[in-house]
DNA sequence: TCGAAACACCAAAGCGCTTTGGAAGGCTCT
DNA sequence: AGAGCCTTCCAAAGCGCTTTGGTGTTTCGA
């Protein structure tokens, strides 16, 4: 059933129907309704393909999905998708993941504007003067970066969660717990999101005129291998650090490994604070010891992103507003003063 | 840049342009060769809307995204991601993910096809006579199953690993280990792989003319909780199970906490084999017992359902063939004789 | 009563590609 | 030399929608 079908039917042109069901005002409301009603009737949908070459307009959000033998994606993205796809059903959007070698998205990305594939696009995992966010920026199609850039010269919408307000917090209150010799096991240090939560750290350390040694901080793809390798090159030391901050639970899975492994304790020999994205499958309530965590729902964020998309595909979004999102602070049992 | 532009400045129709790119046969090589010249230098990509509208091809491949606010997508989906990312990429293809209600994915299948929104599709965690399958299978679209349904009255095109015979190898070497109460913490109950899964078990141990009881299995999200709360319930009991098979590594973590918990020890007091898909960011091997695992690289699988996806579109595949492969049995430290 | 504005509708021209149905020219073969 | 066949190309008709640029009919103010 097409569109001339079923203007056909109606004694209709093809114009009128079309009009008609997307809303146009110069159509008598008496017939909209006449025209509404055959379409669901009969269930006519209009073809995609043939709507989008004649308007553009795709229905779809894009992802450029950097792949890899060696490349692995982040479990956080799963989670992040779950956010995404629940708004984006509400609003009969489809996400399309264009994979890229990833050391050459940029093909990818002027692929996918050259062929108006998808009507906006999200970046995340944004690094410091990110080639990609000025990319998508000059190629002026709608997108909204999923964390911050820094360094470039123009503004652009984001949706990120205050890392460094975070990771003060945290530090700061490990500090007031009397820890002088603090560590930061870090996710990769490309990213913007470590850069700002090592700041909040040194920060709320300056403040007690503390300083984070170049060993202090380990910044590692958020495996919990690397977690454990981390933690024990750090526990290890004779000025092993009293407390760690750290970047993602599963990290902090090998935290805890390393702290039994070599017969400590915690919150006794170690305070520990990580960063929660709230996944469904490791809550750190359920830790050994519960651990305290910087608390924000990466789910949430899929969402907020996905609305905003949508906002700026309908044009009812405009400019660069940037937006960040508090982050918990949520204190278990993995924090105490610092041992004497 | 189109067609119309490209084929003026070359002085030729754009049928033959078209043809000439598209390697027809009625064209001279001569001109094929000045015409991928021409458009080398130009840069002429084809535009894959109009493309599509005219032959209903979409370089697509499509999969439901069942979401809802209390619907967790699995973190094994992002690794199978991977090696579909892996190899779609290397093949010009992109993956469109449609979010559906999860209670009513039909529709968003019907809508995808009828749609023609995308050349092929593939669906994962399959249940008994699952009805996606069924759907699919009706609508007439390429697509490959990702695990296997039971049950239907047709065949269909899988890949799958061989879960049974992976559990039936794990479960029999506990048996032959000396143990005797078994206990199998498993997914979902409705899939088919859990079903797969216990059904290994249950064959092992009649071999030796053992049982599992009703109490003796768990079926549940493979979450760490899960996988703690089901061990706690097992290990409390006056016959507690000496051997514990868990379908997942994550639920691996929430054994071995309640292990820890009720002062036993693995492997002294509980042998324990779970499932591997292979995470790069939780391995086996780094568990404080190393676990011995039944292994099988979901991100591999993805790779190949790609692959087959490809083949089905370009009509090379034909035919309901199903795939299983084999899985590898990991002994590590996790397993011992049973404790007298 | 007339002209203008408002209303309700339509024919046809795109969007940029593929594919059908030729057609012109050169070749072989008898 | 003429029939028949390749080879190589082309004009035009789709694919199914949106949108432009109208036309005919009412309505309304002056």
């Amino acid at each position: 059933m097409n569109l001339k079908q079923l203007s056909h039917m109606l004694a209709l042109s093809q114009t009128t129907v079309s009009r008609a069901l997307n809303g146009y005002p110069e159509v008598n409301e008496e017939t909209r309704r006449r025209v509404m009603d055959a379409a669901k009737r009969h269930g006519y949908r209009p073809n995609p393909s043939a709507r989008r070459l004649a308007t553009g307009k795709t229905g779809m959000i894009g992802y450029v999905l950097p792949t890899g033998t060696t490349v692995d994606i982040d479990p956080h993205f799963v989670e992040f998708l779950s956010g995404l796809g629940d708004y984006a059903r509400s609003h009969e959007l489809d996400l399309v993941l264009s994979p890229a070698d990833a050391d050459d998205q940029e093909t990818t990305y002027r692929r996918i504007v050259a062929n108006r594939q998808v009507d906006a696009v999200y970046i995340s995992s944004p690094r410091p003067a990110d080639r990609r966010v000025a990319l998508v920026n000059t190629l002026g199609i709608p997108f909204i970066v999923h964390g911050r850039s820094e360094g470039l010269d123009f503004d652009y919408p984001f949706t990120d969660i205050d890392n460094e307000g975070a990771f003060h917090e945290a530090a700061r209150l490990l500090v007031q717990l009397g820890h002088r010799r603090l560590a930061l096991i870090n996710g990769d240090g490309r990213e913007t999101f470590a850069i700002h939560r090592e700041r909040g750290v040194r920060r709320a350390m300056a403040a007690s005129s503390l300083v984070l040694g170049e060993g202090d901080v380990c910044s590692l793809a958020m495996t919990e291998e690397n977690g454990y390798r981390a933690a024990r090159r750090l526990l290890e030391r004779s000025d092993a650090p009293t407390a760690i901050a750290c970047s993602s639970l599963i990290m902090a899975l090998g935290v805890v490994r390393a702290v039994r492994d070599l017969g400590l304790t915690i919150p006794g020999d170690l305070s520990l604070i990580a960063h929660d994205d709230v996944f469904p499958w490791l809550k750190p309530e359920n830790f050994s010891v519960p651990l305290s965590t910087t608390r924000s729902s990466i789910r949430l964020a899929g969402a907020r992103v996905a609305e905003r998309l949508a906002a700026r595909i309908s044009g009812s979004e405009q400019g660069a507003r940037g937006e960040v999102w508090p982050v918990d602070l949520v204190i278990r049992g993995s924090v105490a003063g610092a041992p004497t």
